[in-house]
DNA sequence: CCCGAAATGTTTAAGTTCTGTACAGATTAG
DNA sequence: CTAATCTGTACAGAACTTAAACATTTCGGG
């Protein structure tokens, strides 16, 4: 159907579809149109950001119709955003058990609900073999200060991971040790910078990435003041924006006051600080403050290795990242 | 160096601006259009600037029409400054995986969302006109929290906009304005972290949109140990980039070992260091440090508002960014 | 328990399109 | 003259396409 419009070059093939999504654009009715994605990502890069093989995708077409890409006049493959979004839970859902063939028709809603399901099971948290082999390449990369190369490394795999998946199994992991090997003397101070870094900036990226324009429910991230660290932060943003929040990112050492305006002005449900290094009685303090001066509406989420909880609070505390993540999930309106 | 290969008459070249793809911008009626850039750059300049080959830029545009430069009466092609930032925007898109054939003929705003992996498709937003107007609705979007219209905002200015100018009349009026109301108390804390995140952010990709592979002069980027305000090193570190260096961005306070042992580490020719909040007897000491430990024969520059400059040193120091982008120029990649 | 059938990811093979580079010959500028 | 650029053609490798064969794994009886 799409090869059937005579194109002069046939490499214009944005032209021909382009003027179809403005008709369905323009059409009356819907002031807001629904999210129309172009298709752009051909077959090696979808193939890369969903961590598949080529010969899947298309194979996975052939045999299922999970995904049928639009197509270029001299019929390669075009797929959208919203392709990738649905080959990325079929790959989940697939690799935890479930049979392509009984998935691949299925609609968008019955994946996410199956998806939310599976992630609140809990994952087999086995590490694949491959994100060690990342570790080991992106640790050399960081101990030789070639930041680029660390940094394509990562973001390939970012891509091709579940966000949750990667800030577990990968950045976690290598943060800590980054932080033991700085222990032990065996990388500098500028290494630790780097790192850091790096990560910041892949994260934050990550985090627009993922961002949808039309999030209802917000939420508010940040470190209270005192709080130099930035990265748990960050990991706490990037798994909002990809559970379907309007992120807030505020960065660190926010006084308590300029926190809960924030939340209020923002009309934000959630608010979720890190503390890493904060000592146990300043971080007390910041909290309570913070509890005092925000709306009783709002939610409050400490998170981070120093994360404390007042007694008789209405503040929640956890050390772990997936504990924030089962939260944005409970609250948060079901997307990925 | 650039300036040996500058036309010296680009009057001559005026005749045929209409047949430039961004002719929308010089339509007649509009007298106080954005700045139109003078046709300047030969194919081999051209090439450099954007780490293309002259081959693969005269096949673009014969094949795709990806750029249609200008022409001497000659016959030889001109480039303009926005025709090398289209020409960047579409490298990075190609080496991202996208086909040439499927972006070359996009118009800007689509290459600017692509480019920025804004996967939705935000709303047209009549492109502003004047600086001006852009920081206004900038600081209205800052002031309401609404973090991401502001990035997309700047966002879509930087990519068509020469990134110096884009620093010189959009980020930096923008940060002093900030720091006004919030001195006059019309600003709050929140809404100056809020401002500096997003600056952030988008400094950051732009730094990685616009750095090529294969830069061989290295320069590395910090700031100081105690120092903690990020922004100055990060323009600096996206100038660098975008005039062809290897940039090793270190991040803030940053002890002066550290910093000389990155520059010898990664053979690094330059040094830039940004101070802006620092006590001028904390700047000279950690300076006073650096120059002592770094080998001789790496180049440093002091830049920022407290930038401070020993005496009988071979530290320079300049507070206007203008300073370390000429020497960027000065020093820069002519010889690849 | 074993065995055949279905399911499914990978591999192979052959053909097409895309795309950067190289070559040859002509022109221009300093 | 030399260096840079211009044009057009040619070519090789990368990426993609289809189709079929292959190798494993899974599963339901007998």
């Amino acid at each position: 159907m799409w090869g059937r419009f005579l194109i002069q070059k046939p490499w214009e093939y944005r032209q021909s579809l382009d003027t179809n999504w403005n008709c369905e654009i323009l059409s009356p009715g819907e002031p807001k149109g629904p999210v129309v994605d172009a298709p752009t990502y051909r077959v090696g890069v979808a193939a890369k950001m969903t961590g598949l093989s080529t010969h899947t995708l298309r194979v996975w077409e052939k045999r299922y119709g999970a995904v049928v890409p639009l197509r270029t006049e001299a019929g390669g493959r075009l797929y959208t955003d919203a392709d990738v979004r649905r080959l990325r839970v079929l790959r989940s859902l697939v690799q935890s058990g479930h049979a392509i063939s009984g998935i691949a028709h299925l609609g968008e809603e019955d994946l996410e609900r199956m998806a939310a399901a599976l992630s609140a099971v809990g994952p087999p948290a086995a590490r694949p073999e491959r994100f060690v082999d990342v570790q080991a390449q992106f640790l050399e990369a960081i101990s030789a200060l070639r930041m680029d190369e660390a940094e394509q490394l990562l973001s390939r795999v970012a891509l091709s991971t579940e966000p949750s998946e990667f800030l577990h199994h990968l950045v976690g992991p290598i943060l800590t040790e980054v932080g033991e090997l700085w222990e032990e003397g065996k990388l500098r101070i500028v290494h630790e910078h780097a790192c850091s870094t790096v990560m910041r900036g892949l994260l934050f990226s990550l985090m627009r990435l993922y961002s949808l324009t039309d999030a209802r429910r917000a939420v508010v991230v940040a470190t209270p003041k005192g709080e130099q660290h930035e990265l748990g932060a960050l990991m706490a943003a990037m798994l909002a924006a990809m559970h379907g929040w309007r992120v807030l990112y505020l960065g660190t050492d926010l006084p308590a006051e300029e926190i809960a305006y924030a939340a209020v002005d923002s009309g934000a449900e959630l608010l979720l600080l890190s503390i890493t290094s904060l000592s146990a009685v300043d971080a007390m303090h910041e909290v309570a403050t913070i509890e005092r001066v925000a709306p009783d509406s709002v939610r409050i989420l400490i998170g981070g290795r120093a994360a404390v909880r007042p007694s008789e609070s209405r503040v929640e505390a956890s050390e772990e990242l997936s504990d924030a993540e089962a939260l944005l999930r409970e609250l948060g309106p079901s997307a990925v």
